[in-house]
RNA sequence: GGCGCGAUAGCCAAGUGGUAAGGCAAGGGUCUGCAAAACCCUUAUUCGUCGGUUCGAUCCCGACUCGCGCCUCCA
């Protein structure tokens, strides 16, 4: 079975594949970067992230472009207020940002797009849209005119019918014919950075950035885009509304949407104090892989209950996955094949890819694994566990890891070096071929105050950082 | 009010019209000089509540309860 994917549009799952060649044209839509982002972002970069790497498992290459918003409301509020330009103030988040992503193994989309460098393309677009008769003026402002886009709500199907156009509402400062109109080109206030275009002395509203860009990059019909689910109304029927109304063309064949997270529970908010940045949580002293594998292993369309709790249970199942791939690097191996074991790692491998086509399935996936690896830390106990069957684990290690990448330590800085635990753990083992174990024990717990935990096997002294 | 999502063991969380994956935690073992790692056993006769369809429902339908999201710039 193909990889299939929930649709937004069609409230269905259905099989996916790009149009044209096999390459995925995606757009996803990225941070506005006025401030750090927290878990709640996250979750929904990581299922981009994941949603990658799926596509190109399932042999398609990637054209994925990312938007950075770097102008908007709160991005100027918050730079008039610390005295910062629009650049000086946005190069530190999305620094910051990036720096996250690295944190968190995330893959860098193909094309990363910042708005305020697509200004003249997004001020064509309303032209154009003003020529098509799609948009009003009014205080310097323009606006896309809903009612002469006919498809509007299809996406999140809503009914406006039932919605009177006419009545004039006054929200966000500024003046629209129609509720859900929205600005295409908002008019700068004084002071504000702005830009001088044929759209007049302002800035571009939101929506407006991902259509242009995806359209720039993509063509007019993507084959897919995605988001958070909050997203859906009215940003990404906006960008369907303008889009289509540009194009003639449908915008996107799937839309893509990941549900929300909750901390402990309850709703992120900072009323709450359970509201989180990534740094936040690092600072806690807890990996980066802990964070991605807990926000990897719940499927992106529920809801996730993040929590400390979580992250403990995540880090422990780390370490189990990392001594199981250190006890196959290691182990010495009888020569053969295990028929049953060699069975097990490909059916497991099978259920893996199943599970993973199934609307990217993390949760059923990762128990193909889990299964697998009890059943070949058993074999290996009993030494039944051979040679010929390491091949099979590792395919199973490396398609896990492939998708989850956890298996590696983030690198700490500093600590103490190789040799010298190489050289204390040869004393150890000295001091224990003396039956000396005060000593040996006193260096095992010297090894472990500096952050080295130290393994007997059959085979010999293992180590590994804590 | 409109649209949508969810409710499965202590926690996280899959899943199927025929009788409940996996992870973590907890208790008991095996192994070990002691640890660590690993493995074994135990922990939901039960899947929010009440009806209905069915030979049979946690899974289908209806109602209800609770929780959550969107309904103008929030992932």
């Amino acid at each position: 079975m193909p990889l299939r994917l929930y649709n937004t549009l069609t409230q269905e799952v259905q099989p996916f594949a790009p149009l044209n060649d096999n390459t995925v044209r995606m757009y996803t839509c990225g941070p506005t970067v006025y401030d750090f982002a927290h878990i709640g972002n996250f979750r929904t970069f990581v299922f981009f992230d994941l949603l990658r790497r799926w596509l190109r498992a399932s042999g398609f290459k990637l054209d994925h472009v990312m938007n950075i918003t770097d102008v908007d409301d709160k991005i100027i509020r918050n730079a008039v207020a610390q005295n910062k330009t629009l650049d000086e103030y946005t190069a530190i988040y999305t620094k910051a940002f990036l720096d996250d992503c690295a944190a968190l193994r995330l893959e860098k989309p193909e094309r990363l797009v910042r708005a305020t460098e697509h200004i003249k393309e997004m001020a064509d677009a309303i032209h154009k849209l003003e020529e098509g008769g799609y948009t009003y003026r009014s205080d310097g402002s323009v606006y896309f005119r809903i009612a002469k886009f006919k498809d509007y709500g299809k996406l999140s199907h809503n009914d406006f019918s039932g919605m009177v156009a006419g009545a004039r509402v006054d929200v966000d400062n500024y003046d629209k014919a129609d509720a859900r109109d929205f600005a295409l080109w908002k008019a700068a206030k004084p002071g504000e950075p702005a830009w001088d275009t044929e759209a007049g002395h302002g800035r571009p509203g939101w929506h407006i950035e991902c259509s242009v860009m995806a359209i720039q990059y993509l063509g007019a019909t993507l084959d897919l885009h995605a988001g958070g689910i909050d997203l859906v109304f009215p940003h990404h029927e906006n960008e369907i509304a303008q889009s289509e109304a540009l194009t003639g063309k449908p915008f996107a064949r799937f839309w893509v949407h990941s549900e929300f997270l909750l901390v402990e529970g309850q709703k992120m908010s900072k009323s709450l104090g359970n509201f989180y940045t990534l740094r936040d949580i690092f600072a806690r002293g807890i990996a980066p892989e802990a964070v991605r594998y807990l926000l990897a292993s719940v499927p992106y369309r529920k809801a996730l209950n993040f929590t400390f709790d979580g992250l403990a249970s995540a880090k422990t199942a780390i370490e189990r996955l990392r001594n199981f791939k250190f006890r196959l690097d290691s182990a010495k191996l009888a020569e053969g094949v295990n028929d049953k074991i060699a069975e097990h790692a490909a059916a497991a491998l099978a259920g893996f890819r199943a599970a993973m086509d199934d609307d990217l399935n993390t949760a059923e996936a990762l128990a193909f694994v889990f299964e697998f690896l009890r059943d070949a830390n058993t074999a290996l106990d009993a030494g039944e566990f051979m040679e010929g069957n390491l091949a099979g684990a590792n395919a199973l290690l490396d398609q896990f890891d492939a998708v989850f990448e956890v298996l590696k330590p983030t690198a700490a800085a500093g600590g103490i070096s190789e040799t010298d635990i190489e050289n204390l753990i040869a004393e150890r083992t000295a001091a224990k071929k003396a039956r000396n174990f005060a000593r040996s024990d006193e260096i095992r717990a010297q090894l472990l105050d500096a952050g080295v935990v130290i393994e007997d096997t059959k085979d010999g002294v293992r180590w590994k950082r804590k």
